[in-house]
DNA sequence: CGTTCGCATACGTCAATGCGTATACATGAC
DNA sequence: GTCATGTATACGCATTGACGTATGCGAACG
C-alpha cells in the first residue's frame, strides 16, 4: 500500500505548527548540528530550544546523537511517505523565507568564526550529511 | 518574490494538525459541500463540526457560502505559494488513506440516497467546482 | 406574527502546549 | 573524588484548544 495506517499524522503537522521548530528544522536542513548553535542563533534560554527539539524527536522528525558532551541533531524522514513528501516540500519553501535565510546566514557566520561566540568555544562544527544517507538531499 | 512574508505559517500547520479537520478537508476535496453532510458522515454533535470549520476558516483554508438555510464549504488555496503546495500535497495523500476513502464512500452513498438519512432531507447536493475556478484540480 | 430548521457561537471544563526558572543528568577535566 | 560544561527535565503558570451542552441567529414557512 502507498501509505501506512498507524502513522500519527496529527502529531506530524502539530510539530510543524510552531515558529521555533520551523526555524530549527531550517537550520538543520541537510546538516547535523550541535545544540549550542541553535541556542546561539535563535537566542533565548537553552531549555526552550531543548524542549522544542524534544518535541520534534517525539514526532519522529529529528534524531539525536551524542558526541561526548555535545548533542547533534539531524532531520530524519518520517516512515510515512506522505509525511516525508510534505516535510521535504516544507524544508524547500523555508529556504525561500527571508527570516530563515537570515538564520542560516548567522549559522554560517558562527561556524566560520566560532571564537567570537562565547557559547561556541570548542563546539563541534555542523556535519553535512552524506547524500547517500540523507533522503532530504 | 516567491513567498510572502506576513503569512501565518504556524496557523496553517496547526489547522492541519487535527484528525477531524483533515477528514473535513478530505471530504471537501474539489467539491463544495453542505454542513449537514459533514455532520452525517463524521457523526458526533453538530457544534463540533461547526467549530472545526470555523478554525479552518480562520486559517484561510476554507470559505463558506450561504444558500438559503444551508452553508456550503469549499477549500480555498492559501495566498502563500508554499502553503498552497503543501495543502495540495496533503489532499493528495489523504486520498490514499483507507479511513479517508471510507469517509468519501459514505459521502457518495449519502448523496445518492439522501432520503435514507433523516438529517439530509432536502439537503442540497455537493457541487463539484469548476476546474477553471478551482486551483486544487 | 411565531415556529421550525440549519448552523454558529457562548459557556464551563479539562488536557495539551509554551514559557521562564530552577534543577537534574551526563560527560570530561582535574 | 570535585568541579565545570553541555544538555535535558521538572516545576509553576498562562494560553490555547477540544469537547459537550446550551443557547443565539438567520432564513423559510405557516
Amino acid at each position: 500500500m502507498a501509505a501506512k495506517q498507524a502513522y500519527n499524522v496529527e502529531r506530524f503537522f502539530q510539530a510543524l505548527g510552531d515558529q521555533t521548530r520551523l526555524r530549527l528544522l531550517n537550520l538543520m536542513g541537510d546538516q547535523e548540528i550541535c545544540v549550542c548553535y541553535f541556542v546561539e542563533i535563535l537566542g533565548g534560554p537553552q531549555p526552550k530550544i531543548s524542549r522544542h527539539l524534544a518535541y520534534l524527536r517525539s514526532a519522529g522528525i529529528v534524531s539525536a546523537r551524542r558526541e561526548s558532551k555535545w548533542m547533534h541533531y539531524r532531520i530524519v524522514m518520517p516512515p510515512h511517505i506522505g509525511a516525508a513528501q510534505i516535510l521535504k516540500q516544507t524544508l524547500g519553501w523555508l529556504k525561500e523565507e527571508k527570516a530563515m535565510q537570515a538564520d542560516k546566514a548567522r549559522l554560517t557566520k558562527a561556524c566560520c568564526s566560532p571564537s567570537k561566540y562565547a557559547l561556541l568555544e570548542g563546539a563541534p562544527l555542523p556535519i553535512t550529511l552524506d547524500a547517500a544517507l540523507c533522503e532530504v538531499c
